[in-house]
DNA sequence: GTTGAGCGTT
């Protein structure tokens, strides 16, 4: 039972904007902010179920990969850029310090197992921005349920 | 504005 702000914050925020709604009826500001509650009970459901529709297609076999070496001058777009040319890419994480923001060189890139394997031993050692990247599969797979060798 | 081995965040 773990109860987060981001999802105590759009409950919050149904709810006072139930309570404004109601609030245009004949009633007490403290009964239109219940029935601004009430109604963000009802609605809560229905959220994660428009999620559950993004997460649709996002059915794929994601694997994390390890990137290292990477140019201090390359984005995420170019470095998902690169890894889609060699298979699909689904998310591109470049890790910054976390006191300075400064970029530490290194990142992740998440993509299908199958592709990312064939994306491991295309870019790996490969010539980027006059560096050598190392491309890598992480130490933490997060998503392991098809991380198997 | 700098640096160069490494395995990370809601």
């Amino acid at each position: 039972m773990k109860l987060s702000k981001q999802s105590l914050m759009p409950v919050l925020a149904i709810a006072v904007v139930g309570g404004l709604v109601f609030s245009f009826l004949p009633i007490l500001p403290g009964i239109a902010f219940a029935l601004g509650a009430i109604c963000t009970a009802l609605i809560l459901p229905l959220i994660p179920a428009k999620n559950s529709f993004i997460e649709h297609t996002s059915s794929q076999a994601s694997k994390t990969l390890y990137v290292g070496n990477l140019p201090y001058r390359a984005n995420e777009s170019e470095v998902k850029k690169l890894f889609s040319e060699h298979g699909e890419v689904f998310a591109v994480r470049l890790m910054k310090d976390k006191r300075t923001g400064k970029r530490r060189g290194f990142g992740f890139v998440v993509m299908s197992s199958s592709d990312a394997e064939n994306a491991i031993s295309q870019l790996n050692d490969k010539e980027y921005g006059q560096r050598t990247l190392k491309v890598r599969e992480a130490n933490e797979p997060k998503s392991g349920d098809n991380a198997e060798i």
